[in-house]
DNA sequence: CGCGAGAACTTGTCTAGACGACTAGCTCTC
DNA sequence: GAGAGCTAGTCGTCTAGACAAGTTCTCGCG
């Protein structure tokens, strides 16, 4: 009530057109941008919402429903709506699997966490054989089977990523690669010991909301769409050795790129 | 109410710890996923929604603004609740913006969307003189003043995309750059004439729920996210000539990457 | 002092109803 | 036949409650 008292919130315009929950959530969304309310902040409660504006309980959770379906705002059950902090960001180079940054210990993911000050972990980390969907299907040639290697990236505890890796079976069975650890340098450097030099990468960029398995899966809070990126490996022979379906949450990511301008 | 007596949508658990209203929101997914209510096919309406389920209209609305802001339905007032079709996808090549590719006389967006047999538009062209905010002025070196150019780009239409173009006010002043029109190729077809040989691009892309003005000016349905893409243009001698701001429509976008493997 | 019970407060779920605004199809009139 | 107006059906907004379930703090008991 202290934020209300002080002023931070103002009165309904009666005569205007839009919706009363609407205003609600102008002025809470404007009174967050302009920082009245910071990252982290408890908002007032539904029942000081409610006395405030003088307005019904529903109209109120209506307008908060709002602010959550933009991002801008979680509640939590038995505490109270919070102002959705921003988490840090981890920015993905566009040459983060290039041959000459490949490490040779550690994953990227654990490369960049740790170079970042975070805590990497990988779990969920399953590799078997399957009959992969027709668009994984056609991206590797028309594969009729595939080994698929799925694993799931955390920062400081917090998921932020799940990936599955299809290879064509032929050319993974037996290998190192069929193993829960790939080995130094991972599956990249395992294909090109295997005789596959790659050549280059196909990246698809896509976002949308997340499914509800996704956001079980990174637990994501409402309000923020997942980025899907899939990547094509190519060896030099122009065959597609790999795809990498990843979905990350997108309030944990930046893709940065850089093109020739040839 | 065909839809309900022919058996898609079937009965609630009463034992389930699940809520009412997202059992609900699941059977409907669930029906949708499989096909069963196919692309632009209206829902049952809420009230034989109500009828069937035996719930309140609030519960039934509950269910269906999950599955709205899931990107899974849309409502329109007076008409009905319909399965969201997915529009024609845009492909956003990487090397889109390279010299070999530029056109002499129209822009990217049109020669692409030509090809694609869409109807391009470009609206809302305003080009004016401006301080940058502080992100944008370190992009640029730490311009103080900048020329801006925005612009709307439609298909068939439909807004899918807006985005504003920063130049150092020191390069574009006075050229034809700071013309509405900027001629055959492009501003960057200038910038190269006026002794700035483009070297490469950097881009940033994100993904976030839009703000309300965005809703607006792309006339996104709930459930959509955007794209934002920051593309930096460098020239031979390392200085950032431009930067563009991109905001588009998710659901109307992939981009697509190719990265050498060395 | 420690700790458990409870009170007070929070959001989550749900009901039953009211009225408004928009759409589409129908009918009636000109 | 064309247009105006009516009407039924749809979603949009809002009220006034009720109970459930999670959290936090206090207070009293041992």
């Amino acid at each position: 009530m202290a934020a209300l008292s002080s002023g931070i919130l103002g009165a309904l315009d009666p005569t205007s057109d839009r919706a009363v929950f609407r205003q609600i959530a102008d002025q809470i969304r404007e009174a967050i941008d302009k920082g009245r309310f910071k990252e982290g902040a408890k908002l007032p409660s539904e029942s000081e919402l409610v006395e405030h504006f003088g307005v019904s309980r529903m109209t109120v959770r209506n307008a908060l429903s709002i602010l959550q379906s933009e991002g801008l705002v979680s509640s939590e059950h038995g505490k109270g709506v919070f102002v959705r902090p921003r988490p840090p960001v981890r920015r993905l180079a566009s040459d983060r699997f290039a041959r000459r940054h490949r490490d040779q210990g550690k994953s990227a993911f654990t490369v960049e966490a740790e170079a970042a000050g975070s805590k990497p972990e990988v779990d969920s980390l399953e590799v078997r054989e399957e009959k992969p969907v027709p668009d994984i299907s056609a991206r590797l040639g028309s594969a009729r089977k595939v080994l698929a290697r799925r694993r799931r990236y955390l920062l400081d505890g917090r998921p932020v990523e799940f990936a599955v890796s299809y290879l064509p079976l032929d050319l993974a069975r037996g290998t190192q690669i069929a193993e829960p650890n790939p080995g130094p340098g991972g599956i990249y450097a395992r294909l090109e010991e295997l005789g596959h030099r790659l050549d280059h990468f196909d990246e698809e960029v896509r976002a949308r909301m997340p499914s509800p398995a996704e956001v079980k899966t990174l637990r994501l809070s409402s309000g923020v769409p997942v980025i899907s990126l899939i990547r094509t490996a190519y060896d030099t022979e122009g065959r597609a050795v790999e795809v990498c379906d990843t979905v990350m949450a997108a309030d944990a990511y930046v893709l940065a790129y850089q093109l020739p301008a040839n």
